[in-house]
DNA sequence: CGAACTGTTGAGAGGCTTCAAGCCTAGTGG
DNA sequence: CCACTAGGCTTGAAGCCTCTCAACAGTTCG
C-alpha cells in the first residue's frame, strides 16, 4: 500500500562522506547513525518554514535545497543553495531561535535528520566536532558579509554576473560548460535582489555580448573572464 | 618617558562580565586572565586590517569599534559596531582565514587580546564555551541574513529608518531620547549602503516629518512608531 | 588661522522598477 | 495522444528613485 513512498538507498543514507563527522569516535558515529532518519523528498517539498520550531538539522546526501527568507510583500530572498555534503537548519537550532528561513527542495533530494539531542550530545562529547561546526558557521558568516557588501555597492548587472560565477563554483559545469542547476528567472532575481524583468534583460545582454548562451533554463558559459570583468571582481 | 601610554584600570581589564566566560572553571578562567593583554586604544586606531593574519581575538570592555569591509573604489561597507561585552575578530580566527574586515576604534576603547592558542585551549577544554561561541556566531549569521534581505528589497529610505532603529537598540538613548553613538553622515551611508548625500536628504526629510531632531551628529528620536512605519517593519 | 574634513543643496542623468500585454512551455486531464 | 491551462518568459514604455557631480558653507583641529 505504501510502496509509493520511496526509501533512500544505503548509499544515500551514508554520512561517512561528511567532513563534519570525520573526527567522531566509533561510538559517537554509531549513535549518530542510530538517531538519523533519512527520507527522499520530491521537488517542491517544504522542509521547514520561517517561524517554525526545529527539532533537528538535516544532512543532504542528494539533491539541492533552496534556503530563503520572505521579505516585503512576500518576495523571497534566497540566502543559499545547499547540496550534497552540506547541512541545513543548524543555525536556528544552535542559537535556539525559531527558523528564520524556509527550506524547499528544488531538485529531488535525500536528507538525514539529526535530532537536537544528538547534536548537543556531539557538542558535549567531542570538541573537534564543535570546532568543525564553528568553522562551518564562520565560513557562512563570511560569505554573508561579503554578499552584504556586494549587494550594497554593486549594480544589478555586476551582481548578476557575480551570482552566475558563484553558481558555477558551487554547482560546476558539465563538459559543455553548462551550469548544473536549473533556476527560474524569478529565482535568479531573488538571489540577486532585483526584478525578474531585469534579470531577463541582463541575461539577454550577456548573451548578445557572447558571455553566455541560453537554452530555456540552461545557462552555458562562453567567456568566464569576460563575466568576471562584468562582475567587477 | 612612557607615561603617555595609558594603562587600563583593573575594572577595564575585568572579563567577568562576559557571558561567554561564565561557564569556565576556575583553572580555565585563571589561564584566560594570565594570557590576556589589555590596552587602551584611541579613536581612529586600526586594530587589524582586511587581509591580515590574526593572532587572537579581542574582548571589548569599553568603547565602540567599527567593523567594515572595503568594497568597490575603496568605499567602506560597515558590517557591525561592537561595544562593551562583545568580541571581535573571532570569525576569521575560527575559520582560519585572513581577516575579511577592518576594525577601527570610533570611541576610545579598552580591549583585551586573547591568543588563538588560548581560544583553542578553551574550545578543547570546555564544551560549554564552544557551545556559547556557536550561539554567538549563529546569532550574528542570522543578523547578516536579515540584513541581506533588507538591503536587497527595501528602499534607501526604509533602510535608513531601520538602521536608526537598530542603532537605538544597540546603543540605547539618553534621558532625552538622544542616540548614544556619534556617526558621520558618511558612516551612516556606509551602513545603509547608499551615498552620503542621500542620507543627508533623507535625514532632513525625517526631521521635517518630526520623526527625529538633528544637532550636528546627535540624533534625537521624536516618533519611534513613525520611524517603524517608515522602515516598513 | 588656515587646511582638511564634514555637511548641505541643486541639477541632471540614468539605472531599475513597475505595469501591461502577449508569447511560450510544461504539465494535466480527458 | 492532444488540447488546455497555468505559470514562466519576454518585450516595451513610462517614470521614479538614487547616484553623481559640483559648488559652497560649516566645523574641527593642529
Amino acid at each position: 500500500m505504501r510502496n509509493n513512498i520511496i526509501r533512500p538507498t544505503e548509499e544515500e543514507m551514508d554520512l561517512s562522506g561528511f567532513q563534519l563527522f570525520k573526527k567522531l569516535t566509533e561510538e559517537e558515529y554509531t549513535r549518530l547513525n542510530y538517531d538519523k532518519t533519512c527520507s527522499v523528498y520530491k521537488k517542491g517539498t517544504v522542509l521547514y518554514r520561517e517561524g517554525s520550531r526545529l527539532t533537528g538539522f538535516y544532512c543532504i546526501t542528494k539533491g539541492i535545497i533552496k534556503v530563503y527568507k520572505t521579505g516585503i510583500d512576500g518576495k523571497e530572498q534566497i540566502i543559499r543553495f545547499a547540496k550534497k555534503g552540506e547541512i541545513i537548519a543548524y543555525r536556528s537550532l544552535l542559537s535556539q531561535e525559531l527558523a528564520c528561513t524556509t527550506a524547499k527542495v528544488i531538485e529531488e533530494a535525500v536528507l538525514c535528520h539529526i535530532s537536537y539531542q544528538t547534536l548537543l550530545f556531539l557538542i558535549q562529547s567531542n570538541w573537534q566536532f564543535s570546532h568543525h561546526m564553528l568553522q562551518i558557521v564562520c565560513r557562512e558568516l563570511r560569505e554573508a558579509n561579503d554578499y552584504i557588501t556586494d549587494i550594497a555597492q554593486k549594480t544589478v548587472r555586476e551582481r548578476l554576473a557575480e551570482v552566475l560565477l558563484l553558481l558555477k563554483e558551487n554547482f560546476e559545469l558539465d563538459n559543455q560548460n553548462t551550469l548544473q542547476i536549473s533556476l527560474t528567472r524569478e529565482e535568479l532575481a531573488n538571489i540577486v535582489g532585483t526584478a525578474t524583468e531585469s534579470v531577463i534583460r541582463l541575461l539577454s545582454e550577456f548573451k548578445q555580448d557572447n558571455l553566455i548562451e541560453l537554452q530555456g533554463r540552461k545557462i552555458k558559459f562562453l567567456n568566464i573572464p569576460g563575466l568576471q570583468r562584468v562582475a567587477n571582481l
